[in-house]
DNA sequence: GCTGAAAAGCACAACGG
DNA sequence: CCGTTGTGCTTTTCAGC
């Protein structure tokens, strides 16, 4: 299924479950201008074919603690297939990383992570991070707030 | 409701809709052990309480045909006040930028790019960014793949 | 605070246009 | 493809513990 196959009822659907991933199926269809089973059929269809991936609550990280957002550029000492691999399989289990890319340029990869405060983000940085054998360098951007935060699709 | 009123169960309840945001509210009662009334009064308390933020639905973008995710750095002539306030409110209105953080350090704000192809990209960065009348320097990392999806808080 | 029962609303399958 | 119908489950409220 691919976005060529998509009409403008599947273009909307996906745009009320980005907004909201707890409507009922009743008042999505409403908004959608179909009946309910079809449009359950079609939501059905959507998550089969991957392109919705999932429903997932959106937390608040400073109500739960986590005062603090910072991305780390990383670079690695050697970049075989097998050094970035073992770099990525690590990063799986550091809970203050909370997504991960692997990047071009300077940096190999860049991580968004979250800690409770300072000390516990620096803590990670110089404990873990830069104490990994694979880790050549670390640059840090501690972030002072979010600007622009659901950057829904624009299907 | 800060992090400290928040007792065993209320922490599974968060750890469940963050995995699964649709989940009915019998199964989550089930998960977290007690039955369903009380467990859904707790889900509407995070809820008023802004510790839960929202559900949504997550979409796959290469299937949608959003083949490249970016990171921009940019850096401002000026960083007064008003400057950064002008740059955050124009970040808003521009479809490619998914994610913005105002940043410490040698650049003012990280951008998370999403756009069809790297040409797309570039034109934006090119044409809108780099033009832009605030606009200092503009750093770019192309990402090559997500190493790391869903880093859930870890409540 | 939790549990249990009852009413309204919803999800989902089957069938027909 | 969509819509209508019908059944079973879920949500949600209201007592009672």
């Amino acid at each position: 299924m691919l976005r060529a196959e998509l009409d403008a009822i599947d273009i909307k659907i996906l745009r009320e479950l980005q907004r909201d991933g707890r409507i009922t199926n009743v008042e999505l269809a409403e908004r959608v201008g179909i009946s309910a089973p079809p449009c359950l059929r079609r939501v059905r269809k959507l998550e089969e074919a991957g392109v919705i991936e999932g429903y997932h609550a959106l937390l608040n990280g400073p109500r739960l603690g986590f005062d603090l957002v910072a991305f780390c550029m990383v670079g690695l000492k050697r970049q075989s297939d097998s050094d970035l691999k073992a770099f990525a399989a690590k990063v799986q289990q550091w809970p203050l990383v909370r997504e991960a890319w692997m990047v071009n340029g300077d940096s190999d990869f860049l991580l968004r992570c979250v800690a409770e405060n300072l000390t516990a983000f620096q803590d990670f940085v110089i404990e873990v991070l830069t104490a990994d054998e694979h880790v050549d360098t670390v640059r840090t951007m501690l972030t002072i707030r979010q600007v622009k935060q659901l950057g829904l699709v624009e299907v």
